[in-house]
DNA sequence: ATCCAAAATTGATACACGATTGATCTACAT
DNA sequence: ATGTAGATCAATCGTGTATCAATTTTGGAT
């Protein structure tokens, strides 16, 4: 399969723009440059620049007016701006990697009510890379009753092959859910996202086949490099 | 190519893109590469392509607009039946088909709790196969605040064509669980396995994104004819 | 300071042009 | 019926230019 990532440029525009207003890059009411500037500064013609907006008008998210300029129109919570957006993998094959920032004892988290029948477990946190690009850092807590045999190093790679060969657990159920998050703090300066802003979020818990939880994660994707496309109506 | 059993080569290029799409190598709005140069990286005439992208529009997988390009309409959770688990048949090829054993309205299913805001709802019965043979027999239960748009023949193909199509629900959460179960006595008898053996069973339970869980399947699978790899994490 | 008209700014609309891309059709071979 | 090859038509895209309409700003008069 060919190149993919070759929208039309008005699309490309129009979510480009989409992305700034997810990001908190442009805020509600604020007006953009004039059209002439936007689109000689962007390197494109006034009438592309134009069909962007247009699309942008059609999703409620800009307000055109004649003879004064373009604003934006984002309702307050950024979770109605997702609303309209998909979540989707980053283009490109290559298998995903991961860098070990932390392996910490530590208490359970209570951001995680569902998983652990230990009080305290371990703490692993991860840079994600896709393709070779940063893309999302990530937080693991593992049961306490299955921590004492974890070595650093074994999880650089797959969790699931960690599970198998160093645990003996069989995962046999799993529950995604996506939301909308706040980046941590000890997010390293490679995540390439200003601090506060929220991001698309994955928790997820795991199950090991006898009932136990053994483990959860909190996953925080940036948004520049996963990829959004608008959702149909 | 010319083995008796095999498909056109159209058919051989639908599916093959279809699959792409299932996989998430092909993403909702993305635009494949002119015809022209599709065709003669896969070695085929543009014609013979034509024939697979139409298959793929009459299957609303796909947007042609002449002028512009192809586009991708699908979400690429076709896949994610298998959140989990990824479903292969061992020799590979073949896309999943299913035949509806029956639609029934009745009353709410006591083995899944978790499922359904309303006192009843639809059971689909099917019987699903992988390359063309007998694979498992599924179980489906629909919530009855979204039943009454129910049509027979929606549900030859895809549940998740279904649900985007015809109930336009986005599915935002999904809950896998791998156990064992004995096959139902309804199985019919194609189903190549004894009645009352323990089969590899999925129970899978999704929620639309305002919360209200909306399906709810127990699968049956024959474990001869498939095979279960672990998802990478 | 207030009011008002001219000037500047900005978006809206229209048209033209070349390049790209899908649609349609014919012809031919297996 | 399937697959290939080629020619031609039609729609869209991106660009460029010109003109009109609505708004804002400016500056002078009072």
């Amino acid at each position: 399969m060919a190149h993919p990532g070759s929208l039309p440029l008005y699309q490309q525009i129009a979510e480009l723009l989409i992305r700034d207003i997810a990001a908190g890059r442009l805020i509600d009411g604020e007006r953009l440059p004039p059209e002439r500037d936007m689109a000689s500064t962007m390197g494109i013609a006034v009438g592309t620049l134009r069909q962007a907006l247009k699309s942008l008008t059609e999703k409620g998210l800009l307000d055109r007016v004649q003879g004064s300029g373009n604003y934006i129109r984002a309702k307050a919570d950024a979770a109605s701006v997702y609303a309209l957006f998909r979540l989707e993998r980053v283009e490109g094959g290559g298998l995903p990697t991961a860098r070990v920032l932390s392996v910490d004892r530590c208490a359970k988290n209570p951001a995680l009510p569902a998983f652990g029948a230990s009080a305290e477990g371990h703490r692993i946190r991860r840079l994600r890379f896709l393709s070779g690009r940063v893309a999302a850092v990530e937080e693991i807590w593992l049961d306490g009753a299955e921590v004492d045999r974890i070595a650093q190093g074994d999880l650089l790679e797959s969790l699931y092959l960690f599970y198998r060969q160093r645990l003996g657990i069989w995962i046999s159920r799993a529950e995604d859910s996506i939301s909308q998050g706040a980046l941590p703090d000890w997010a390293p300066p490679e995540f390439p996202h200003p601090y506060g802003t929220p991001l698309p979020q994955i928790t997820r818990v795991s199950w090991a086949q006898d009932g136990r939880s053994v483990e959860a994660s909190l996953t925080w994707y940036d948004p520049e490099t996963v990829r959004y496309v608008a959702r149909l109506k």
